[in-house]
DNA sequence: ACAAAGTTGACTGAAATAGTCGGGTATCAG
DNA sequence: CTGATACCCGACTATTTCAGTCAACTTTGT
C-alpha cells in the first residue's frame, strides 16, 4: 500500500478544481499556478482521471477541466484510486494467497486496515472538503497569491 | 505513507514470534521456516526491532529472541512505525510547511487520515491477534506443515 | 492562421524495496 | 577446547516506483 505525491496531488489538484468550477473549465496551468503541481506532471495525472471519468475535458482556448459529477459525488477514494492502482494494505490484493497458495498469518489484519482505510477516504466528499474552514482560507491565500503576481507581471 | 512487505513480515514474525513464546526463545531460523521469509532478511528487521526495544536477544544454541514486554503491550503500530520509519500520509510529516512554507490544500485531510490509521493499528495488540480464529487456524496450519517437513527429512 | 489548451509516449535521475552475501561475535553442549 | 548454533553487522545489488521532463501532436475558439 502507499500514498505518496501521486494521490495527494490528485486530491489536491480536485479540490482545486471543484473551489473553482463556477467560472467554467479550469486549466491545468492555473492549477500548477496555485498549487505548485509541475504542468507536465497534472498531464499524467489528468489522464487517468479522465479515464476513470472523474473530470471532463474541454479543448480549445478557454478550455479546460469539468467534473464529470456533482462535487457531493466525488469522494476521495475514487481520486486515490484513480491515480494509485490501489491503496490495498494486503499483499496479495485480498485474494488470500499470500503464502504458498494460503492466507499468511496476518492476512485478515490488513483486510481490516485496508476496509478501514478505504470507508475512512469514501466518507469524504469535494464538496465536503470545501466546506471546512480552513480549506477556505488556504483557498484564499492560494488566490490572494496569485493576484499579486498577475500583478507584478503587469507592472 | 508507505506500508510494505516490510512493515508486514514485521507484524508476521513478531506475531509468530508471541505465538511461539511459551517454549523459550525462537529463533529467526524457526521463523523464516513458518512464515516463508528469508533469514538474512528477517536479521535486518530483528535488528531494527531490538533498537526498538520491542525483542530482546538470547544468544548461542538453544538462543533466539524474546518479546521484550508482554504480549498485550505491543501494538501493530509500534511494529510497523520500528521498521518503516514511519507510517505518516502528510508529505511535510504533519509540519504544516508542504507548499512554499505553509498548509497545502489538503494538508489536514492527510493529518486526519494518519491519525485514522495510527489508531487503528495502536488499538490492536499482538495478544489480541492471538486470540483470533483464523490466526489460531493459520498457525495451526503453520505448525503441521513444519512437523510434516520434519518427518519427511528424518525418514 | 494562430494560439491556447488538451493528448500521448518516451525518457530519466533518484530513491526505496527486497533482498543477498560474507564475515564477524557470543555462548552452550559435549 | 572445540564446534555448532545463533545473533550481529556492513556492504552490495537488481528491480521497481516515484516524480518529473520533453517533444510532438491534435483540437478548437477568435
Amino acid at each position: 500500500m502507499r500514498l505518496t505525491t501521486k494521490g495527494r496531488y490528485a486530491v489536491t489538484a480536485m479540490l482545486d478544481l471543484a473551489i473553482h468550477a463556477q467560472q467554467g473549465p479550469v486549466s491545468l496551468n492555473d492549477i500548477s499556478g496555485r498549487q505548485g503541481i509541475s504542468l507536465s506532471y497534472l498531464e499524467q495525472l489528468f489522464a487517468k482521471l479522465r479515464r476513470n471519468e472523474l473530470v471532463a475535458s474541454v479543448r480549445g482556448p478557454g478550455g479546460g477541466y469539468r467534473l464529470s459529477r456533482d462535487s457531493g459525488d466525488i469522494n476521495v477514494a475514487d481520486i486515490v484510486d484513480a491515480v494509485n492502482e490501489s491503496i490495498d494494505a494486503t499483499r496479495c490484493n485480498r485474494r488470500g494467497d499470500c503464502q504458498d497458495g494460503q492466507e499468511c498469518l496476518t492476512h485478515h489484519l490488513w483486510c481490516d486496515l485496508s476496509e478501514q482505510i478505504h470507508s475512512f477516504l469514501r466518507s469524504i466528499t469535494l464538496a465536503s472538503l470545501i466546506e471546512r474552514e480552513e480549506i477556505r482560507c488556504t483557498a484564499e491565500r492560494q488566490n490572494q497569491f496569485r493576484d499579486n503576481r498577475i500583478e507584478a507581471i503587469l507592472n
